[in-house]
DNA sequence: CTTAATGCAAACCGTTTGCATTTCA
DNA sequence: TGAAATGCAAACGGTTTGCATTAAG
């Protein structure tokens, strides 16, 4: 699914949720579509006010959102910084997780058929009836680990 | 590793770390030694206030929290609600992860080999020096399933 | 005595909300 | 024309900080 994709079919299932089309929603759908990792709303703000389409106020950056999130539309991302991140909601075979580096809060995605697998098998052992997960990896990215070499002092 | 252990491994490695014994230190770590799982912030002033050590203000509690995370002696959970939440840091026999019902709140610990397995090799395949990982699975705990049932609108 | 530890209350800051205005159907 | 969408600014609430006080070594 490419991001024009889900853009047009979040716009559909708000159609049919019997909202109206605002042009400060189309801005944020056309960006979201357009990521491939995680943003936070601050983020999404500055994007929007160097974009083509129009500048979105913030309030209604986090309005948007959550509605988004209640349609399923978007998920929240928690990274573990001091701001939440959303991204659109994932088909199954574009499912990612994240990788965060600890020293400048550098976010990426990445995804593993083998944790998938482990996600899923687990899942029917546990007494909750799991509709998502989430999963975070924290360390050092290239860049940094580069500079504060391991074995250094306080790594952990 | 006992509660008990870590509270007293964690007092030593303060001591060695140059810091003096304060006695709101000393409840809040006896406090986090005796539990399973991870709580927030407010659980602890709470508990700390019905207990026989003695009550601790709010913000000694982060800035204790905040000494302990730096020392490794704890970590931060983030479980998607309004606050973060805090355990002793595991040994790896005793490390887990956490559920977290959607519906009521509840957090519970799980842990699973299999899971770990995968982590372990993945870790090895990004392009980060993985330092932690953490997971957490959401859905509906047993009590919550059964009040709204599955097939339920909305389930999403 | 010197420095860390603590409590209180104020400050912070990401997020949410109230309200007046604009836009869509 | 009526409901939804939006912006602005104020309110919220968890967390952090400044400062005066207390206590450990």
């Amino acid at each position: 699914m490419s991001g024009g994709d889900w853009a047009e079919r979040a716009e559909a299932q708000l159609t049919a949720a019997g909202r109206k089309r605002g042009g400060a929603r189309r801005s944020l759908l056309e960006l979201l579509g357009d990521q491939s990792c995680a943003l936070t709303a601050q983020e999404m703000e500055d994007a929007l006010r160097g974009r083509p389409g129009r500048p979105v106020s913030r309030a209604s950056i986090y309005r948007i959102l959550d509605e988004l999130e209640g349609l399923g539309l978007v998920q929240r991302v928690e990274t573990g910084q001091a701001m939440v991140r959303y991204e659109r909601h994932s088909s199954s075979e574009e499912h990612h997780h994240h990788l965060v580096c600890d020293k400048c809060g550098l976010v990426m995605p990445f995804s593993d058929p083998g944790l998938e697998r482990a996600i899923r098998s687990l899942s029917g052992r546990v007494p909750l009836a799991v509709s998502e997960h989430e999963i975070v990896l924290r360390g050092a990215c290239r860049e940094c680990a580069e500079q504060a070499p391991p074995g250094d002092p306080r790594d952990n």
